[in-house]
DNA sequence: CTAAATGCAAAATTTTTGCAGTCCC
DNA sequence: GGGACTGCAAAAATTTTGCATTTAG
């Protein structure tokens, strides 16, 4: 609870800075622009292009499911946002830039954010220095949820 | 070099144990499933299903690109390949199963693998205990490789 | 006003599927 | 010989593109 204080005004500010990069970067501050951004940082499950667009039907009735994919590549040129690294076949997407790593649940393929501040600033191992620049690091984790080892459990007791 | 001895032993040690798999499995073993993991078993790169199916046109030129597909998906059932997390279109696999991780050079797309067992040995961070079953970390790291650094240094010196 | 952004429709890319013939066990 | 596997062709799923129209600045 103690982490999740006052998630509104954190999403306003995040608003403002995207508007603010948005006018730095000259990008026109459209009506289907700021939607999907909003959308898009509200959402906690690194939802699809796809995905997105039908969050949106409500909002923005005519939005076309091509302009989320040209808008969200655009945010991500401009490092608004990020695609997921995944095994799935349709692109995931967040807009949370800060660093933090993710949990996937092989079983329903819900994807979670993490924080782990000792590996972030744990050096690399001394033969990948060699290797090139190096941008970041990220950790992924696989396994099965809680809620989906309870369905099993559920479903084939012991 | 010394990490580098009998590299032919090793991935015929390799088919051996893909060999032994199938025949436990059931899955028989006809000769593109043979070629098919030999070539990726071989390969150091990743390939998509697209790259294997061209690079065995040579030994295979009946091979069709379906039949790669379908394999691929067979043999991750098995556990016998893995397909690797990237942002790419296309999904990329690899033949090695033992714990390692990617470095992804930005610029060109390589991965390559690194080890790095003092992260393998780390316990995870307290607050993730919770969350369900772990069965595997991994940690990306993206940046740009030594070459293509070169490359840009050398047409935009300084 | 004007260049950029959108929506539509059509295409391109990547992956999957149905079915008839082929091949391993 | 029989069921699994393959190749072909066609479809499905995901993403991209050209163009006319609309809109932000």
């Amino acid at each position: 609870m103690s982490e999740n204080l006052a998630p509104d005004s954190s999403l306003q500010q995040q608003m403002e800075t995207f508007e603010e990069t948005c006018r730095t970067a000259d990008l026109k501050l459209t009506h289907q622009r700021l939607e999907i951004y909003r959308e898009l940082a509200r959402a906690t499950d690194h939802p699809s292009a796809e995905t997105l667009h039908t969050r949106l039907q409500k909002s923005l009735p005519t939005l076309s499911l091509d302009t989320v994919y040209r808008t969200l590549a655009t945010f991500e040129q401009h490092h608004l946002v990020k695609k997921v690294q995944t095994v799935d076949s349709q692109a995931h997407f967040e807009a949370q830039m800060s660093q933090h790593h993710h949990v996937i649940c092989d079983s329903c393929k819900e994807i979670m954010d993490f924080h782990w501040n000792s590996f972030d600033s744990t050096p690399l191992p001394e033969d990948l220095r060699q290797w090139g620049a190096i941008r970041n690091k990220n950790v992924t984790i696989h396994g099965t949820c809680r809620k989906c080892q309870d369905v099993k459990a559920g479903k084939k007791p012991a």
